[in-house]
DNA sequence: CCGAATTGTATGCTTCACTAACGAATTAGC
DNA sequence: GCTAATTCGTTAGTGAAGCATACAATTCGG
């Protein structure tokens, strides 16, 4: 006898399960997690897989822009393009156009690493994939790009 | 011309916005930074709600079974209640059952501050709810749960 | 009864996100 | 053109989470 909707009983609302937010939370945990695994060896997170990749599809990239693309804040940024340049990933130059901007370029290194994510990302996508079928990622996809804009 | 399923090309696999873990990581980072908004005077976490809100569900919860439900590892649970504890939400009692136990009970400040907390889902799962049509929240929730087991 | 497994605990490390402040560069207003 | 506001990068500090490891107490299997 769920009682939804009801205005009088307004504390208990519904079950934890019930709650869209939650279940967010636990796939991406479980995404999350899935993830380190499989990037291990690498050594790489979600966060600075996505930066090289954004990174050498958009040669010469801003970090504010980098950061507007991925929803993190400037500071954030830095600390991400800071460890892959630590590691000769990435190659900070002062853009031509605006000095105020850094444009962001892939070492060769970080090509070279990037493509090993690459494959990793592949195998990673085929075990989320393979919880869903076909028409469902296309759907999915589109549900969750409504919540992040 | 995008070039799918391509064997020979296994660089270029397709666009970061074609990786499914891609948008659930937005789509986490979008909800989570709407809760925090709206928990901002609460001053509780995703996490911390989640605690509360199953204990309550569950009293004399375990910690290991906390983590359980929440896919979180023993530490991680630790620290969580921690924090709950020494702002007086959550009272930690030897289980009588088993020694090695701790049966966790909200206090009555616990309970106030979930029931709180609720009605700040409420409207946290409105906004996030707007965004979705009522069928779509099912199937959405629906698939999350098949990723996260 | 003894060894193995479970649970809680403590410590330390890492990533991520955010705030606040500052300087340098750019843009806008007058 | 010149000041004022804005933007971008940077640094420093805070806090939540997640994980690994080690240890003690308890329980369980044989």
């Amino acid at each position: 006898m769920k009682e939804r909707g009801s205005l009088v009983e307004m504390d208990k609302i519904e079950g934890l399960n019930d709650i869209v937010g939650f279940h967010i939370r636990l796939a991406h945990g479980a995404v999350n997690r899935h993830f380190t695994e499989t990037f291990a060896d690498l050594d790489l997170t979600q966060k600075q897989v996505s930066v090289l990749w954004l990174t050498d599809d958009h040669p010469g990239i801003s970090q504010i822009d980098l950061g507007r693309e991925l929803q993190m804040d400037r500071a954030t940024t830095m600390t991400i393009v800071n460890r892959l340049q630590q590691r000769d990933f990435i190659r900070r130059e002062r853009s031509l156009t605006d000095g105020r901007k850094q444009a962001l370029h892939l070492t060769d290194e970080g090509r070279t690493a990037l493509s090993a994510a690459k494959q990793c990302i592949a195998q990673h996508e085929a075990w989320l994939k393979s919880r869903l079928k076909p028409s469902e990622i296309e759907k999915l996809v589109e549900m969750l790009s409504r919540i992040h804009d």
